[in-house]
DNA sequence: ACTAACCTGTAA
DNA sequence: TTACAGGTTAGT
């Protein structure tokens, strides 16, 4: 479910609500989501956060004592904050509990994880270690996305999927960045002009920064930390608008597969 | 490079 | 009953 502009709105509300508190607890009901094991989150108890980072689609929590606590939602994660005393929300796996509010891990699928760890191996056991460019850094420019794409054999949409190669993109942003590019998504990299590849850099920025700045976007399933879906389902041009008519032109949206992956695209906008 | 697998639920 | 869902990985 979630992709970088979701993870990026989950991350900004914990941040406020859980910098500075100290962790009582943790529970669990699905342990083999959990790296290493269920004994080494006992380590928790005690430790402050000290800091909520975001990563490509993983969420870091920094503790005290140079402990970490990373978490990738996979495709149907959530994350929810509630009182202590709170029912269980649907689908709860796990749950850190602070002072007087909890953070509950929902997860209809099963399958998003959690790693606890330190400071210098975190990257390493999570996977965080292998992850591309943040698309939102001042130094993912232009220059340095045409030298990615380089001699590549792919084609762009699976390049924007690639996590080694950019970091928080999914199947939402990746048809829409090509939208705003006037692209298709199955276009062979190499064939693809030095002027074009410059509209899809911008269109990368464009599209995940309206994102985040709608909190995300709530097909079915995103929801944030207090439970409101965010509105960013309004300014799609293609995902999830298949037999529909393209904003831009009024062509009848296409839907194919590729990469494993629906894809969206105007037949008439993008080649 | 493509597919199945990991899981559960919903829609066609 | 089958296909598909916003992700990733381990297999052919």
């Amino acid at each position: 479910m979630p992709e970088l502009a979701e993870v990026e709105t989950i991350v900004g509300d914990l941040r406020k609500v859980l910098t500075g508190q100290a962790l009582r607890g943790f529970s669990t009901e699905l342990a083999s989501a959990i790296w290493p094991n269920l004994r080494a989150f006992s380590k928790i108890k005690g430790k402050a956060v000290k800091e909520v980072k975001r990563r490509g689609k993983f969420l870091i929590f920094f503790l005290e004592q140079d402990s970490v606590v990373a978490i990738h939602l996979r495709m149907s994660g959530r994350l929810f904050l509630r009182k202590i005393s709170d029912d269980k929300v649907p689908f709860e796996r796990h749950c850190f509990i602070f002072s007087d509010t909890s953070l509950r891990f929902s997860d209809q699928r099963k399958f998003g994880r959690i790693w606890f760890s330190d400071l210098r191996n975190y990257e390493k056991v999570s996977g965080i270690a292998k992850l591309g460019i943040e698309p939102l850094q001042p130094d993912f420019t232009c220059e340095r996305f045409i030298g990615m794409v380089n001699d590549r054999n792919t084609t762009i949409k699976k390049l924007l999927l690639d996590q080694t190669v950019i970091s928080g993109i999914g199947n939402i942003y990746a048809d829409e960045s090509c939208f705003f590019a006037g692209i298709r998504p199955d276009r062979a990299v190499k064939n693809i002009s030095k002027k074009d590849l410059k509209k899809i850099h911008e269109g990368i920025g464009m599209v995940l920064k309206k994102a985040i700045n709608n909190r995300g976007t709530s097909m079915a399933d995103f929801l944030d930390p207090f439970g409101y879906k965010g509105h960013n389902q309004r300014s799609l041009n293609v995902y999830g608008r298949e037999g529909l008519p393209c904003r831009n032109c009024g062509e009848i949206l296409k839907k194919i597969r590729h990469a494993g992956r629906g894809t969206v695209y105007c037949g008439r906008c993008q080649s």
